[in-house]
DNA sequence: CAGCATCCTATCGGATACTG
DNA sequence: CAGTATCCGATAGGATGCTG
């Protein structure tokens, strides 16, 4: 996810020019579109970004104090990549001091749903994760 | 994520005792549950074997056979993962040679749901994301 | 204010070799 | 068969310093 990572390219194959029959209907054959959007769900900051972002735009500096934790490198390059996504849209104003104006894009927006469900799952469930955890370490401790 | 990774503390705060409020139902303030689970969710090769074992029990070199791709070291990793989670229950017939069954958890099919959601979405936006990173790609380029 | 650039560490994940 | 152990390159991500 670094500089713009172009794998781009790797299974060229079944690119014979017309292929609208979207053969990823069913999950298996992951498809790496799948992966690669729950590679951006699971990386540290940019779903957070996103949900700081369901509001209403915010500058740099104001998502940079929302998200508690962020270094300043992380969140430009979180920005970038959702950006280039098309997930957020970045606006300049090309004042002094700059202005940038972070807000997300429709696709952006259409993502919350499916992430949301995620984190109601997670909410919902966290004690029997946490009860699962203890209890496999505790056997691992004891053996 | 590997050796346990043990975070478990770290946002003290916010801990006056009778927290029974449960504050995380706006996923902002992100509970580290749900960074958690988005973490899990986004590596590599989890919900991979979670989708694999969809549809039955399958045992170690089954489990490899089917991901196509994954090494033996990280689907001994992943499992692992899963299993401390309790999301993938992993059962021993002591026999020669060993017998290993790993299936879902009632857990682990409950999660499922969501992140098949998500995985509807990637399928569904896949060339809007595509177009989205070519467009912002060939801007990077020329300029 | 909104960033690049640089350095540095920890972790991810693949390849390979060995074992009960 | 189902692992464990080891080595190694590639990223992720934090800290710090500089700039228009």
């Amino acid at each position: 996810m670094d500089t713009a990572t172009t794998i781009v390219q790797e299974g060229t194959s079944l690119s014979d020019s017309h292929m609208d029959v979207t053969i990823q209907t069913h999950p298996a054959r992951c498809c790496q579109a799948v992966n690669q959007i729950l590679a951006r769900v699971g990386d540290k900051w940019s779903m957070q970004v996103v949900m700081s972002l369901s509001e209403g735009s915010l500058r740099f500096n104001e998502l940079r104090r929302e998200i508690d934790g962020i270094s300043q490198r992380m969140l430009t390059r979180t920005l970038r990549g959702l950006e280039r996504d098309g997930l957020v849209s970045r606006a300049v104003t090309p004042s002094v001091p700059p202005r940038v104006d972070y807000a997300l894009t429709e696709l952006g927006r259409s993502l919350r749903q499916p992430v949301l469900a995620l984190g109601d799952w997670a909410v919902a469930n966290r004690e029997a994760v946490d009860a699962a955890r203890q209890a496999f370490d505790r056997e691992a401790g004891e053996i």
